[in-house]
DNA sequence: TACGAATCTTCGAAGTTTCTAAGATTCAGA
DNA sequence: TCTGAATCTTAGAAACTTCGAAGATTCGTA
């Protein structure tokens, strides 16, 4: 039996949800992560962050259930918590790579037309 | 022969995508739109919007190639340009049900803590 | 307990996005 | 050409997010 209270419609958790991943730090945050487990300080080498910024962005990953992490002795580990969100990223990628491709094509054509359509 | 020139990153151009996703009324204009093409006027009025604030909105999601548009008289159809975002959203509110799921199998636990653990 | 390393938190300034209200544009039909 | 309907644009205020610097916390070891 759910108890159901006032709780926010499903179109906003997903708006937060993609606004989530929508700065170019989280992206590559979790594409760091794709490989499996990374400590805070790797992530903050490969990525030339400062360790403020890195936390922070940490932080809001896990806000939003993305990313969960564990600590071993004074180093914290943090992994990606569902694979399907790497999917996703890819899904993303596809998605982009073809609308790119489309701008290509007309640009191609733009191109063409210089020499008289028709 | 691709003509390179200074490019934004490509995890920039993810976060540019996943931001424009990350507004309420975009994720449900494009929800709005997964039977087919809808007119401005229809879509403003299924959503109860203004009529600048559903033009900003589809401007935002035109912009990052997310639908078309074509015109028709005095009425604008839109429609998704890429299948694939849908199948994105629907991605997502898997990821995201996953998570709500987690947290309320941990309310559970919870819950019993308060007749004793061990 | 004192120290150093790793990570996290906080704060205000700077930057970005959204909202609201008003007006501009485009088109079809009289 | 005038009118009305549909859509788009603009501009400023309000709300939110990010950045950068500084300090606080946590843990292991001496």
């Amino acid at each position: 039996m759910p108890y159901r209270t006032g709780q926010p419609p499903v179109y906003a958790l997903k708006a937060d949800f993609f606004r989530t991943l929508g700065h170019p730090a989280r992206v590559r945050l979790l594409q760091c992560l794709r490989e499996g487990e990374q400590s805070v300080g790797a992530l903050q080498a490969a990525l030339d962050l400062d360790s403020g910024g890195t936390s922070q962005h940490l932080a809001a990953l896990r806000k939003q259930g993305l990313v969960t992490s564990r600590r071993e002795g004074t180093s914290v580990y943090y992994r990606v918590k569902d694979p399907r969100i790497l999917e996703l990223l890819e899904l993303a990628k596809a998605i982009l790579t073809a609308g790119l491709e489309d701008n290509q094509a007309l640009l191609g054509e733009l191109a063409d037309e210089e020499f008289g359509p028709r």
